[in-house]
DNA sequence: CGGAGAATCGTGATTTATACCTAAAACCGG
DNA sequence: CCGGTTTTAGGTATAAATCACGATTCTCCG
């Protein structure tokens, strides 16, 4: 049912060489690899948000590679980015630490300690993947609801009795029970525990 | 009953210089400050956990601004940092955000910048802090609970009826019931939903 | 227009949870 | 060993939730 898609590392780098040297070393390591050119290039071809990670330079002609991630993050992206740059420049790196960049490193580096971080990127990105999955189920139950059981699934997730709900939404308590019980249904909580649980998992994003 | 103290703003400097005219720009916007001259100072002084926030320096004789941060996170300190710093050092930068820094300014820095970025700091602290408060209370309250109301707790938030709670711990069922009451009135929750809301919160920690 | 889905309400039986009373073992620290 | 806490348990009554089986509107859509 969940297919677990193998994670792919994307690069994004003007210079060709960087491009053909990382793709030479992923592939050393077994790891899918594909290179683009451009931060353009990469948002035309990415639009389905593939699990991998994201090795991006920082000064490209055109996109720069801040601006890319800006727009990742405007269409929701969870791909865990590193940044990669020549020269050395604190304020841009710490925007991009606080636009949620994973790591910010300077050429040169060592293969090896691009590969850890890649590494510790696939890890994260599985992770929210995970997560992101959970949470797309419940909120597909949730759309399943119609309207008036929505009302009724809040004020029960509120802790409020059938009879308290039936006053609120000016409803008889027969009602309410009927559509708390399709709630249910369609929710497929298997207790009042589980409904909360699921409901606060939704709306009230965690780490 | 819930105290909301001034916020303040410690200053972590070797440089006397910079001491003095960072007390004198934060006076001069009304905002309580309070200056050290070393690492080792401010983690002897701060033994209470005030709210507030930090302005460290990088680069000091001794503990340098790194080392203290990561001995306030190994405290559980959630006071937001904002490095300053002389001499641009992209992984200093990364490894001070990595570790949770609001923030990494290079001197020279325009007054109103940093001021902005401390104001910024305090409403993240602000809001820590009332999660916080809110996550102690429900520690305290599940603190106040036996052994046995805590295990009955746990089922009865895994979503089981008292009967089968009964089935697994053994018991009968009435005095499950018993148990479960005991738990809600010591919890405070005014309803099962209420009572997995608390528990979620501080098992489940969240943004 | 006929039917599907949504929303509405009823009766009665059953299961669960709570509330209020009492109380006895077991255990632990002074 | 006494006294408090914890854990255990029963009885009775009420309240709440669930379920079984039925039923009437309404709108929207082909």
């Amino acid at each position: 049912m969940i297919k677990e898609q193998k994670p792919t590392v994307f690069v994004v780098d003007d210079d060709s060489a960087v491009r053909d040297s990382l793709r030479l070393l992923l592939k050393s390591v077994g790891l899918p690899v594909e290179v683009f050119e451009s931060g353009q290039e990469f948002l035309d071809a990415e639009r389905d948000d593939r699990p991998g990670c994201l090795v991006l330079d920082i000064r490209m002609p055109g996109m720069s590679g801040l601006e890319l991630q800006v727009k990742l993050n405007e269409r929701h992206s969870i791909l865990p980015i590193i940044f990669i740059t020549g020269h050395g420049d604190v304020p841009m790196a710490v925007e991009a630490m606080q636009a949620g960049a994973v790591d910010f490193i300077q050429k040169p580096f060592r293969d090896q300690d691009l590969l850890d971080r890649i590494n510790q990127a696939l890890e994260k990105d599985a992770g929210s993947r995970r997560m992101l999955a959970e949470r797309n189920m419940i909120r597909k139950r949730l759309e399943s609801l119609t309207p008036r059981e929505r009302e009724v699934l809040d004020l029960v997730v509120a802790g409020k009795a059938n009879k308290v709900i039936a006053g609120d939404l000016n409803l008889s308590q027969r009602t309410v029970e009927i559509h708390r019980a399709r709630v249910m249904e369609k929710m497929e909580a298997h207790s009042l525990a589980h409904l909360v649980r699921m409901v606060l998992e939704v709306e009230h994003p965690e780490a």
